[in-house]
DNA sequence: AATGAATGAGGGTTCATTCAT
DNA sequence: AATGAATGAACCCTCATTCAT
């Protein structure tokens, strides 16, 4: 009754940090539990914060869902052009890069989340479809697929479809993403094979293939790998 | 309200059919609007029947996902493994097959939106992590991962990491499935190319790689990596 | 614990009272809180069910206002035109009507908070407004007025501005059904005197204000603006 | 978000006028919408302070409201008295004073919006019907009731029920401050007539109504105005 | 004195679930 | 078996109030 001033957390901090920490609490918990089901309340008490101070930053729930998924993409897609253009070296030696170190890189990042966390929520929020569509997928395809045709074009690579490639290349990597926090965080027996090794292999597969070449005519004895 | 009549049953349907119908309608829903937004009312409108019908047949709403998942993913899975079993030609047309057959016919069909759902709703639900991960993730790499298997060692393939190779050949297409009813339900120009089109491409580009092979050569000359 | 199973109030009644029962909790409590402040809750138990019960019947909490409003001022407004229309008798026995059945019986209803509802809450609710108006205001104007101008075509009344007339008429009533529902219900000293009694008074002033003095009867003179 | 700039006052005031400004504020605000669907923060920005200084005046918003009333009305009930006792001339002509000048000064100055506000807010806060009931009511109805018998004592007036003509002449008048800030603040054509004209047509209506007839002399055949 | 960020209780609304018919 | 009215817990959001600066 008369007990309840003592363990009043003492009103904290300024106002500068405060984004950046809700941005973080709101990716984590909606990633976790689905936008739906995450709770604004929890989502504040996640960043050490009351629920009023959230809408203080945030007029409502699907903004915040919004300023999560804005914020965290367009980083990472800066940094991704970037790469590709001061990029010198073979095409495939690109495409490595693209995949270890790109991808890689945002798949241990809490950007990794975003991509769960559009491909759930998209159909209920259009204006998510239209960012993400224009400001990622087209942006991302063109990356890659402009490296497909320059080594197309150069001799280095065969003459394949380049949109069907794109997609061979990077489907598997965004799955990734999505899986390490789907399945991935649930059992973890249902880890898929380590990540780092897996891109290895991927790169090894997309370059090479699965068939084994024509055994060479002569006598030649050395095998492969 | 409620909204378009498409989804009415106008006549009474024969009482077997009615868990068919129900778990069709509460597939549809969850896929599109996620499990916690779907309202179990308008599962229960889709159906054609009322509210109170649908806790007839499943005592609540997560009883009726559970059921939704398992019941549209144990047929597919045997279908799967029937066609690898009755399978006679050379390992790469039993690829070519698994992938042109079984998955664009899952594309096809409701199932696909199965893995959008469990992607999105597992971390909520321990059991069907459990489930999925024992029921399709480890037999279909099972499945997949011998096909290869045995086409090493014919010699038929190459020395490549067999598990980072099943997951270059699936998970595109896990992947095409969940884009179909996420970001591929959306906009129509987010269309990724035509899934059969796609298919062939990242099969010729799996069977044989990107890279062009070197100049036939006068002298013979061993080839990479 | 475990004891929470004993209480449950037996699922009540049917779907036809409600709407009644439900308006009339809803008057009473904007009438005495004010919308803004009266609860959902307490008009619910109010009316003797649970809070979402109402939202069955009302989609809002406004739309609940506006119900209130709609449903108890059409009676009333049909009731007086009503007894305009039958009156048989002098104008001045018809205003005497109006004011002694009418207004005294809306005053010992539970319409008279209407108007105190009204009042208090137009400037939010501008659609109430135009309903008032055009319902309640313009056709209440134009019955008195009538009266007037008849009695002032009749000889019977003096020819005094008749819209300036109606409100001396009816403003005094307006006001003590307003009355009741704030100051009159607070403390009982601050109660107007009996309405009975003042209605009485009330028109004996405006008779002798309105009527026209008897025609002097000698040599006829005539008088006044 | 806040509104029109018009309110805001750009140049730091002298400190000593702020609670007037506050008051002034609130008043307007609580008028328009209501005590409850005020908001503190738009009553401050309306004054163009911030939400803090206003607590730094007025410990809540309760308080702030019983300033707002106490403040506006003690004026205004002083100025009333004054008027009476200054008075030379015939009791008839007093009235005509009192609502003419009085009531009409009050019903263009901000308290005419202190009306409505006891009207609407006195159920929820029975202070205020305490204060308003002794210092507005109760002083009103004497001064009134006063005037009217002496009026009847020297023979000026019929032998009216003083108490019912009270409220016949003062009631309207509060109506019309009331209606001011309800109604004829929503739609223009909801306006009642011109209040000056009204007032005259009033004043007309009830002095003809008070009136005593002059004394029915043998000859003399003239009627009184 | 003044500010405005932070708090958290409170209330409108939704919806899974129950149950009388 | 089927219905849909009724329930009430849960959750988003608002806003009076506080307090560090």
């Amino acid at each position: 009754m008369a007990s309840n001033s003592a363990h009043h957390v003492p009103r904290q901090r300024r106002k500068e940090a405060r984004p950046q920490e809700l941005l973080e609490a709101a990716l984590q918990l909606f990633v976790e539990r689905g936008f739906a089901a995450a709770r604004m309340e929890e989502v504040a008490a996640r960043a050490g914060v009351s629920k009023g101070t959230l809408y203080l930053y945030y007029r409502s729930k699907e903004e915040l869902l919004k300023a999560v998924i804005r914020e965290r993409l367009s980083n990472e897609i800066e940094a991704g052009a970037a790469e590709v253009a001061q990029h010198v070296g073979s095409h495939a030696e690109l495409l490595h890069k693209l995949l270890a170190h790109w991808w890689l890189r945002v798949l241990d990042s809490p950007a990794s989340g975003v991509f769960k966390l559009v491909i759930t929520e998209v159909r209920s929020f259009p204006e998510i479809a239209e960012y993400y569509f224009h400001e990622v997928v087209e942006p991302g395809s063109k990356l890659i697929g402009g490296v497909l045709r320059r080594g197309i074009a150069s001799g280095e690579f065969r003459h394949v479809d380049v949109d069907a490639a794109v997609h061979s290349l990077v489907l598997p990597m965004v799955m990734l993403c999505v899986h390490k926090h789907s399945l991935g965080a649930c059992t973890p027996n249902a880890t898929l094979l380590d990540p780092q090794h897996f891109v290895h292999g991927h790169i090894d597969l997309m370059l090479n293939g699965l068939v084994a070449p024509p055994p060479p005519p002569v006598p030649p004895r050395k095998k492969k790998r």
